[in-house]
DNA sequence: TCTCCTAATTAAACATCGTTCAATTATTGG
DNA sequence: CCAATAATTGAACGATGTTTAATTAGGAGA
């Protein structure tokens, strides 16, 4: 067959990242392969190659929506709350609620290694940053004293650690169950490291 | 060719997992392959699966090396600490050069997943809880009159959060450089969970 | 409307992967 | 010394990502 033009490109590229994301969550990222979804659009693997640069791409594509679909969860999450440090504590609530809903599209944006020594897309830094950007804005709300560069070290401190408990706990590397949970886990980090930072604020 | 016995079965097996070893050091957990260990011991794929009972048998038993190396590498490091404290501490110096060191075998440990639904071998449960358990050990030491369960807790969340700070910069996730590092991001964690730590401790 | 050119789509091929298995061969026990 | 046993091989299988030549449909110009 030919050219079809039943969709254009920028169609097929949407429906391969469609199909991918429900490959993956519904058989896990390790079943998700360049022929299964080329045949769930319809089409074949040639055509997939014809759109995207190669699998890596495609993940990338599907990392990159996924990233979105949650900060965008994260940001109506936030929205109705009033204190910085409300806000913050919603955020990692929407966080580990998206990851533990969807365990394997989460893995996939942090497991996922580009090709050795191909350096990562703009496209994933952009919006990675993102959500550490709103943390180290609650916290310049919370104190407006303190430097930006000590803002954003707490920021990234805090947010890797709630990542960490995270990750540590959807892989089954973590002892759960009585009075263990991953909201109490986070909340005591939460705590600690708020408390840490309030208390180092600089004189006036 | 029939039966060498040049080898044992277990000779073979820890030949097997150094070769694993230094194909993932020097080429990257992408490349590790059956073929290509066995032919580094200078045998067939046939007979890494008749001491293997599969690939991910393989990666396991990697894996447990590598938890057993770096635990070795943490215990001495503590023996020579006298404070709780200083020996928390310097668990996470050496967890840190660790993974930096050898950041694909790390890697391997923790992003390796058995075939979906099998569950993790006790072989590896057991080598994880270690570190928890030491860590569990010297906030005990700092505190006596915590319950077990708090301190476990404690220990859970610092741990992880120290782990998540750990893969998110190994993964080129963070923004490190400037006055940003991740003995710095680290530190503040440690700093932050023990402060309420012992703020937290009950009164007799 | 017919025709050519272009671009999309396919099918087949390639190398490599994990995995299995029958055939072969070296070792061991009687 | 021979037979039973067990280790080792090589070839095969299906599936993977990726490339390519061959097709074929659509749009532009006459």
């Amino acid at each position: 067959m030919g050219r079809r033009s039943d969709h254009s490109r920028e169609e097929i590229k949407a429906m391969a990242i469609d199909a991918a994301a429900k490959i993956v969550e519904s058989e896990g990222f390790q079943a998700l392969t360049a022929r299964k979804v080329a045949s769930r659009i319809g089409y074949t693997v040639g055509t997939l190659y014809h759109v995207f640069r190669n699998f890596d791409d495609l993940v990338i594509h599907l990392n990159a929506r996924t990233i979105d679909e949650m900060a965008e969860l994260i940001q109506k999450g936030v929205k109705r709350k009033r204190s910085p440090e409300s806000r913050i504590r919603t955020m990692t609530e929407v966080y580990v609620n998206y990851a533990t809903e969807h365990p394997d599209r989460w893995r996939l944006v942090f497991e996922h290694q580009a090709p050795r020594g191909l350096p990562t897309p703009e496209l994933m830094k952009v919006r990675r940053d993102v959500l550490f950007e709103m943390v180290a804005e609650n916290l310049r709300e919370l104190s407006p004293k303190h430097v930006k560069q000590e803002i954003d070290h707490t920021a990234t401190a805090l947010w890797s650690g709630v990542h960490g408990i995270c990750i540590l706990a959807l892989t089954g590397k973590l002892y759960l169950g009585g009075a263990f949970s991953m909201s109490k886990l986070i909340d005591t980090l939460i705590e600690s490291v708020l408390n840490e930072f309030r208390t180092n604020q600089p004189a006036d």
